[in-house]
DNA sequence: GAGAAAACTTGCGTGCACGCAAAAGTCCTG
DNA sequence: CAGGACTTTTGCGTGCACGCAAGTTTTCTC
């Protein structure tokens, strides 16, 4: 059965819905599914602040969360997983539904650096506290990292509904390297501290201190994107 | 100890090194070590051939290489790592040694795109017969697709030499971008036959045939970024 | 409303994957 | 050349992560 959305297969399986309007409304199953899911994450990260995100093991998570370990790996790849669906809080969707929200007529390039800096900082101070929590480990700080690459489904969809002609294909790569973008600005947002390259690979200790501005990372990061987008707008015949 | 080119680390830590020249040559220790990493990979791709993918485990391969498992974890991360870097050969790294042997006058775009389309289709038929092996188990498809993200260290340094005012934050985003684009083209190419999207969570049965023209579907991935490329190339202030 | 089909939960067993620490090997310095 | 420093190898223990199959729950059809 196929619950967990691993990196691999999220390209194919977006939980992003661009038309929720007309689908029905879930049933009991759907329903069911979506309580578990919310009650691992809330458990996950519950228990990481509690306990230190060492303290936490997925048999603990599963047991607060009224499951077994293994539904817990349905849902789950992996420890992290979970404590950072919970921070992030679906804000990779969120990024798109941003950007679909923005009016026709500005510039695409400027309607997701617009988007991306607003979701990326625009955030509570509940964040801030998890953001730390994950800062002091290097496998929580890899998943964080990771989960950029849920930008891309759903950015793909919004990208290929505003540049009817250009192709699905197109719409994926320019959606891709925005979720590389982000992803590069936030590694040197999170870089630790001091020597960088000796501690990085430590589970624990290297103190990482958020560094610089975010959004003027993720600007610099978008930046060079830009052209790109510019051209797929005007629908120039690309190379 | 820290020998695994984990994902994460590899953008910090490349393997491949731009001026090899001047550097000593490498005394025992670091001759061991390439001679083992070597060893892993030929056991485990020789392996993998004789008894079909999933009849190899990590005390297998590591026994045959004549070290311990807990070595072999030291040099790969996971099983399928070892048997899709035998196969794949530092071909991503060639890439970046093929982007830097064009001549400077050639159109960077261009430049990165012929240099893609030739690593990854000017292949013996020794890879053909591996590529048909990696694409019977989905692990091993997802180990080859996030084999094309060691493509972004070393063309991010010869972005950043050839792009001398980029800085290089624009010339890691462009490398990322050309890897994403990459392994988009390689996702659709190996695509399940069929119902695609049934079979492809399935670790065996699904039969993936090579669907269409390699060089064809990375021209097309690589297409959209040919704008960023230029402007960043002419100096153009982006954004 | 009952039964079949589909989906989900779970126990079990297996093979990892990694941190830790001790032992061994390599390199460097005096 | 010997000893110290650094790196690598390895055993051990632990916590996963997943495939498989059986049981349970939900949905759908007649």
């Amino acid at each position: 059965m196929q619950i967990c959305e691993h990196a691999s297969l999220r390209a194919r399986s977006p939980v992003w819905n661009a038309d929720p309007v007309t689908t029905p409304p879930p049933g009991l199953r759907e329903r069911k599914k979506q309580a578990t899911r919310a009650a691992l994450r809330e458990a996950a990260l519950r228990l990481a602040v509690e306990r230190g995100p060492d303290g936490v093991r997925v048999e603990d998570i599963a047991e607060a969360a009224g499951v077994s370990p293994r539904t817990y790996n349905n849902y789950f790849a992996s420890r992290e997983q979970a404590i950072v669906s919970a921070v992030t809080a679906d804000r990779e969707a969120r990024v798109a539904a941003a950007v679909a929200a923005r009016p026709a007529g500005v510039r695409l390039a400027d309607a997701v650096t617009d988007a991306v800096v607003e979701q990326y900082t625009g955030t509570g101070e509940h964040e801030h506290g998890a953001l730390l929590l994950i800062t002091t480990r290097s496998a929580l700080r890899e998943a964080f990292l990771d989960a950029t690459a849920d930008i891309e489904p759903p950015l793909t969809a919004v990208l290929a509904e505003r540049l009817e002609n250009a192709g699905e294909s197109t719409a994926r790569v320019l959606a891709a390297s925005v979720a590389a973008a982000v992803r590069i600005a936030l590694e040197g947002w999170l870089r630790p501290a001091g020597t960088a390259g000796a501690l990085a690979g430590t589970g624990a200790g290297g103190l990482v201190v958020p560094s610089g501005s975010l959004p003027d990372r993720l600007r610099a990061a978008l930046a060079p994107l830009a052209p790109a987008f510019d051209a797929v707008e005007r629908r120039e015949p690309v190379r």
